[in-house]
DNA sequence: TTCCAGGGAT
DNA sequence: ATCCCTGGAA
């Protein structure tokens, strides 16, 4: 079953829409602040289980615990699983140490990569945090989707498609990289408006339409 | 008080 | 297909 290719026009409109509704409304995030490719993983590994306002403080705490990959890859497992302490999934914890020590390892630069097929090599990192890394932190023109994202492209574009179907969140994998824009640069404030327009708008919940830059055009729009 | 969201590993 | 863990919605 093929997917039946967007509009350009659709394409352009949607992502101007996205993008000047996310300059007006978006949260000021610390994670959204900086450029690098450690804290950017570290929010993103964070954010996969818990709400913002809970990962903002063990998100200072962390950072100022381990500044770099390379304080992390030193650091001792017991302190790294206390600073995790009370976000649960705790694999994940072990695994971003275990990352640390792998990409800094006998004089490595502590660099993660910056391509997504290399990222997700990397233990603790799949599909998603591969595309968040490389587009939030390198700005490369990557595509990236979580719950948040499926949902909200599969509500615009594509009701009949099941996020939660795996064959489903493949094409919805295809419409984010059918309605990436042109430059890495551009790409990272889409993907950013397009988590927050899921967290903040076009909730699991809730749709509240009457505030979302993109009802006209969505194909679920109430 | 129950129920669900949320990436990745296995 | 299941498990991991917790906050917060219903």
């Amino acid at each position: 079953m093929p997917l039946k290719p967007i509009a350009p026009a659709a394409r352009a409109a949607f992502g101007r829409r996205l993008r000047a509704w996310y300059r007006r409304n978006h949260r000021d995030l610390p994670w959204r602040k900086t450029r690098d490719p450690y804290r950017v993983l570290v929010s993103e590994l964070m954010l996969q289980q818990t709400q913002v306002s809970r990962v903002l403080e063990f998100y200072a705490r962390f950072i100022e615990r381990f500044p770099t990959m390379q304080h992390l890859a030193d650091a001792r497992p017991k302190r790294v699983m206390e600073s995790w302490e009370g976000l649960g999934y705790y694999a994940r914890a072990r695994n971003l140490h275990k990352l640390a020590r792998h990409v800094t390892r006998e004089g490595g630069p502590g660099a993660l990569p910056s391509e997504p097929t290399e990222l997700r090599k990397l233990p603790g990192i799949g599909a998603y945090t591969a595309g968040a890394v490389a587009s939030f932190a390198y700005e490369k023109r990557a595509a990236l989707v979580d719950t948040n994202v499926a949902r909200v492209l599969s509500r615009v574009f594509a009701p009949k498609l099941n996020p939660k179907r795996p064959r489903d969140l493949k094409k919805l994998w295809v419409i984010a990289e059918q309605t990436l824009p042109r430059t890495g640069k551009t790409a990272w404030t889409q993907n950013q408006a397009l988590m927050e327009l899921g967290a903040l708008v076009c909730t699991a919940r809730l749709k509240r339409c009457d505030e979302c830059p993109l009802a006209r055009m969505c194909k679920s729009a109430e």
